[in-house]
DNA sequence: TATCAGTATGAGCAATTGCTCACGAAACAA
DNA sequence: TTGTTTCGTGAGCAATTGCTCATACTGATA
């Protein structure tokens, strides 16, 4: 088989030949094909040659580079239908910076259409950032549902809550919940969820176009916990039973397992979207969200997200 | 500023996104424009940016027979510890050319590492466009210690001195040379080299574990008297004294041998490294450079190089 | 020797890309 | 404000590239 061999190595050696004047050298392939005797038609094959057979390596020296390509990674290994990752700023300690941003961008880009579509939101300190961010726009075709309620255990309205907010931003219609996040009994929640004002919001909410949520971790520190929704016991209790995370309240394990019982017997609000078409994107970094969002992309929670660089590297590195 | 630079980063990032999404994801421009939301123009243009900014990186991993030939050959008849021989563009005018990008990717072996070391760099053109080629990366651990001043004789600083731009490019600590390449005085160089801020950049310079520099030509048109570091009448003779090339301004014969007197007893850089372990690899290329780069390797001046096949060629029949 | 499968080659064509030019908006100076 | 300059943009066109198909070649076999 030598000879093969030897046609096999002078062949590459053409196309390595041909490709480095192509790509290095900016030859045309008229040129290349001047230079080395051969038809234009055969330049083009060895420059293709080169390509396929993996000798041209194209990289991008640019932040931005790497970010489209762990997007790419993320979608591919999550199944995810939309990604989007920012650079990280290893300065910064904010748990917002560059995805509120980004999340205010891509809301944008759905509220651009001229067709009415149905956006519903959840809560939290990073959809609060991002709402921040949107540019006040006229919307008025367009409804805005919030998928959970915004009434805080002492009857307050809830901080982070973002449905008003967005609503003047936009000036669309807007759907609040005035519920609370957790009822105090499964019973309660069903009576809540009965009532005229909120089952519209429901169903609105279950057939929305494109949902933007938040997630929350169940450290010590959880959001749910610090804002008092669930008390430490309760939080404890979760933790126990293998929680990482929640979105709207709903308690998950490290699969992105829904738990049974506890607290999420009694979450008031509206489920996570899942429908067909229904685009879920998360927005949430930092490393004490990773084990969190690392779930909820396994168990196909939400089918988009919008990340950093060093959460999505941490990512794909923990589910490799 | 502030604004400039912001509309700058955003351009370079839009740039890197389109240059992305047709060198590494393969869409066309007219895709492109269409997931950018620009026209095809534009995203031509942006495609192009990315290419002029140097944000595109293009590099062969295929070692054309031929020229791992030369560079073996290379190393057997001259002694060298390392060489590398890159394709010949025929056409091409350019006197960096594919040398460029491969010291650059020496460069990069090297820093690579990460025990700190310690990087010797020289001046010139080739040189110039090899830092171009690199891409940045975070050394903290290496030092990078100009061999030569950077301070023109009209005292701005002199436009090919690159040590600014590699350590910008790599964030290594960086010792510049704050002194002119030839001096005006024998006792002005011995002044000079003894100043407390030049005397620790002299001594890092002497244990470089590696050093890149170039070669330059001694003809009627040397980039030593074009940059004006000596005038006509000390080039014409240092020609009829036999020089046929210079290293960091340092003159040497058809043999490689260091000329005495002449600028060599002001030249204010400092000495060639030699010591047992340092490779000192030379960029250079083309027939003009050619006796210079035979003299170096003859005289043992440099253990490495990188050169074109062409110039490979001529310098082993020259001395066969 | 005739035939045939497999492969390389060149022609022609359609798609893609790069360039130039003219226009219009924003920035700037009078 | 008004004129001027610079910059970015889109249109149109020419060059370049990629693909398909018909043809020619190689060399293996009956």
């Amino acid at each position: 088989m030598a000879p093969k061999r030897d046609n096999n190595n002078t062949r590459l050696d053409d196309a390595a030949r041909a490709g480095w004047l192509y790509y290095i050298a900016g030859n045309t392939q008229d040129e290349i094909a001047a230079k080395l005797g051969v038809s234009r038609q055969s330049a083009q094959r060895m420059v293709s040659l080169a390509v396929t057979e993996g000798l041209v390596k194209v990289r991008l020296d640019h932040p931005i580079a790497n970010c489209l390509d762990l997007a790419s990674r993320l979608k591919a290994q999550f199944g995810l239908r939309f990604a989007e990752v920012v650079p990280t700023d290893p300065a910064s300690s904010s748990t917002t910076l560059g995805v509120a941003e980004a999340g205010a961008e891509e809301m944008a880009r759905w509220l651009k259409s001229s067709e009415p579509i149905v956006m519903a939101i959840g809560t939290g300190r990073t959809l609060k950032a991002a709402i921040e961010q949107l540019s006040p726009m006229e919307c008025p075709q367009h409804k805005v549902v919030s998928l959970t309620g915004n009434i805080a255990p002492d009857g307050s309205a809830a901080f982070y809550n973002v449905i008003f907010n967005i609503a003047d931003a936009i000036h669309a219609r807007s759907f609040p919940m005035p519920l609370p996040v957790i009822a105090s009994s499964p019973e309660e929640r069903e009576l809540l969820h009965t009532q005229a004002m909120i089952r519209p919001v429901l169903e609105l909410a279950a057939r929305a176009d494109v949902t933007f949520l938040g997630i929350g971790d169940l450290g010590d520190d959880a959001p749910l916990y610090l804002d008092g929704f669930v008390s430490q016991a309760e939080l404890k209790a979760l933790q126990k039973a293998g929680s990482v995370g929640e979105i709207l309240g709903w308690s998950f394990d490290s699969e992105g397992r829904m738990l049974e019982g506890l607290t999420n017997e009694r979450v008031a609000s509206a489920p996570i979207p899942s429908g067909g078409n229904a685009l879920v994107i998360a927005l949430a970094k930092g490393a004490k969200k990773q084990p969190a969002i690392a779930a909820a992309v396994k168990g196909r929670l939400v089918n988009g997200l919008i990340t950093d660089e060093a959460t999505a590297a941490a990512l794909l590195k923990s589910e490799r």
